[in-house]
DNA sequence: TCGCTTCTCAAATTATCGCTTGAGTAGTGG
DNA sequence: CCACTACTCAAGCGATAATTTGAGAAGCGA
């Protein structure tokens, strides 16, 4: 008879998983790394976390084998380990979606009412982008992230700036906003403001990683700022090993 | 602009779902619920808890809005939620065997290599069943298990029970034995006997609720056990209300 | 009503987790 | 070499979680 033990092991070993998954914070952190590789301190930031308990919780998802990891230069930067990592997370969401009543309340409060803001779908938007409609497409999530890939034709516009470079908005077009997905914050606010201001904008249903998941045509590079300065990225960074070494127990 | 606290108690929201998958104790009982519904003590001797205890993880399971529960006389019948539980729990299962090497380590530990026990595929069974092979095929799960759920052909021969009615075998037809799913020993462990008995023995591809989730035909009923007794399910039991009552917050 | 079964709850123990603080390590550039 | 940046590690604290034990509660059946 095959062992209880063993049996137990291997069920903890999917445990690992629902651990890794069993913080509010590190489903933050997974679903920032969804919209591209970030350093340590990038991470810490974007979820609001100190230094050293972001590294703490990227280890543990690393661990997992959710995540992984490489060194360039004095910055270690984390990504999701696969594509499969991004669709596990989105079935998370749905399930949680569908079973626990409370989360639709705190949707709603966190992003606001979504009546009479009819968001764009992506197949609609990719139609009227490949006939040639005359849209404006703003990127408004962080600099970093618009570098590491973004719609075809979007300009990024990061939340905070959007109130200093409104003169970059043409009135007479109509404007689409993206972010991060559905449980972020970013593009709503962005068309709450624009509107406010006589634009008319509106978002693109859920965001950037879902736009690349569905297959969608997604560009790399543009300006972007490394460290909380200015810099621009160097073109080609040198890419040293894969930390992310198949966790296995000690 | 959007409070950081609500972001971070919608995401905790999710994290209930991971929270509620991070025992692997958690995880083996929604994989035996799966195979229908269980009394609080059915679960606890299947998954080998302690009874407060197996009440203690399905009253966690059911706030996270994974499974819920509906009283039958002096019984509380625990069952999974929604069919996107199971699928969700697959999701996980792939996710880990993917991302974690000790999965497969352990897998073979656990159910030993499946090297020369080819499986029989659903869609092979499926296709020779209708079309009247004579195959005999064995359901290796706790009686509990069967009567909820079955192949339209089988006989219920529980592993326990395999070595004192092996004359109930017949040794001129090809035998299919199933059970749980990919990570259950019964039906590997049954297949070896068989075979060790000179019988032709192959096992189907993964379980019950693989093949129920595939839509192929389940039917329902046959001789049970309720109790640790022996004594015949009553055909028509009351069904009182459903207390999986939609789980908010405290 | 009483006795029985099945399950839940409360209390207590032990283990684990999340986070902070402060020291330590790895790589970069002068 | 030194100073600096980016990150990791170790210790420690308070909060949660897992499990056991023993005491209830809820629904039979006689």
């Amino acid at each position: 008879m095959a062992d209880h033990k063993v049996k137990a092991e291997l069920f903890d070993q999917f445990a690992r998983i629902g651990q890794a998954l069993s913080s509010g914070r590190r489903i933050e952190i997974l679903d920032v790394l969804a919209n591209g590789e970030r350093s340590v301190e990038g991470v810490a930031e974007q979820v609001g976390l100190s230094l050293a308990n972001a590294s703490r919780h990227l280890q543990l998802l690393r661990e997992a084998g959710l995540v992984s990891s490489r060194r360039e230069g004095t910055f270690i930067r984390y990504r999701l380990a696969a594509p499969e990592v991004y669709e596990f997370w989105t079935a998370l969401r749905s399930l949680a979606n569908k079973r626990l009543a409370e989360v639709e309340r705190l949707v709603e409060a966190y992003i606001g009412s979504l009546d009479g803001l009819e968001a764009v779908t992506r197949e609609e938007l990719y139609g009227r982008l490949s006939s040639g409609d005359d849209l404006f497409v703003i990127d408004v999530r962080p600099g970093e992230e618009f570098a590491a890939g973004h719609l075809p034709s979007a300009v990024s516009i990061p939340l905070e700036e959007l109130k200093k470079r409104l003169d970059q908005v043409p009135k007479d077009r109509e404007v689409v906003a993206y972010c991060r997905g559905p449980y972020c914050a970013f593009a709503p606010e962005a068309v709450a403001h624009l509107r406010a201001q006589g634009y008319r904008a509106r978002q693109l249903e859920d965001g950037l990683p879902e736009w690349a998941a569905a297959g969608l045509p997604v560009e790399a590079g543009g300006g972007v700022r490394t460290g909380r300065g200015g810099r621009p990225k160097r073109p080609a960074a040198k890419v040293p090993a894969d930390q992310s070494r198949p966790p296995n127990n000690p």
